[in-house]
DNA sequence: GCACAATCTTTACAGTGTCAAGTTAATAGT
DNA sequence: ACTATTAACTTGACACTGTAAAGATTGTGC
């Protein structure tokens, strides 16, 4: 395979990383095919070799993001099955996977719609899915009501996605501050007033 | 001013009402300056008489959202100031708000970059500022040690947004269903394990 | 070595945001 | 009351976008 060659070899993958990249420098919103085919040395039709259209495109993208999102929430969890601390763990792991990678955040919340499903039905994004399981394996083994599953997955979910997302429109944001106190701000679930255990 | 002047008579409000209807309908992200312009019955350059450029638009309709969710945070808060109950209102407030506007919310945080300020500064966003002093003085007032604050407001706004981006991620979302129960996941604060009071 | 299929290019088209120039209507000044 | 000025709108143009169709180039199986 040449460099020079007519064909470029592995456009699929170089333009799922390029687009990576490209949405890590400037966001989704300005991203454009044709760039990101330029950026890919090829001309702008290029991409439809590969892929139906823009958007499929960008779930295979999304794909990508959310494998390795889930990589890093499994890690997170290894070793710590169906414990409290292996929660927390991931929780931390789920916070810290955006504040590092703030327009992973924005990509993949913006492109979606219903993700996630409380009842039997399993979750349409996986690390939702992850979350859920993960929660309903410790709340049968501490032996917590069953009536109250769903509000305690939904109270959990929240705070953490939650804080991920006020973590990321955080003006200044500082990555090395928000690892020194992900692990506190979760655990301790600093509540006063009307809210609180 | 007759029906079928060459001047519309109120363009500016009419494309912000129009623009805000159409974002409802079809989210913001397929929304264009010239089928807005369209559904105002007026050439497509004719907004540019009132807005610099389309995200001049979008910030004006933003502003009028953004005061339409202000007032009714401080609605939730009448009555109830500097009062635990008066902060959990106004969280269940915040929550319904986007339950009710889902598009508002897409259409809000993903325009906005660096909303919140933790430290003395305003956050550029009221209605952070507005929880934020809310809680202020309430903390204040409550006698709660001073380096606690931060990480308790960071908990309080985190789990509240957190449970409006979930509330409006979950499949077949049922807004009585989400009005009966914010309330009492508000306020139970269902935690368990490593993260709990 | 040749047909075929996959990959890429070129060309074209409708839609977008934006600007410049011209048109219409309201308003202010005399 | 008439005119000059200005604000609001239209028209036309441009560069850019995503996408489709048709043609060119290359690798692959027989």
């Amino acid at each position: 395979m040449s460099v020079t060659s007519y064909h470029h070899g592995d456009l699929r993958t170089a333009m799922i990383e390029k687009g990576i990249e490209m949405i890590n420098e400037q966001g989704i919103n300005t991203l454009s095919l044709r760039q990101l085919a330029a950026a890919c040395g090829v001309s702008h039709a290029a991409p439809y070799s590969h892929f139906a259209n823009k958007d499929d495109l960008l779930s295979a993208i999304q794909k990508h993001i959310t494998d390795k999102f889930v990589s890093v929430l499994s890690e997170a969890l290894t070793g710590l099955n169906d414990t409290p601390e292996g929660l927390l763990n991931m929780g931390c792991a789920y916070v810290m996977f955006f504040v590092r990678n703030p327009q992973y955040f924005h990509f993949t919340f913006n492109r979606m719609n219903l993700l996630i499903d409380f009842d039997e039905n399993p979750s349409e994004y996986e690390p939702f899915e992850l979350y859920k399981d993960t929660m309903l394996h410790l709340l049968e083994k501490i032996n917590i009501a069953n009536e109250l599953w769903r509000k305690i997955i939904i109270t959990h979910l929240s705070f953490v996605h939650g804080l991920a997302s006020i973590a990321i429109m955080t003006s200044n944001v500082n990555i090395e501050e928000w690892e020194e106190n992900v692990y506190d701000i979760l655990s301790k679930s600093y509540f006063l007033g009307g809210m609180q255990c």
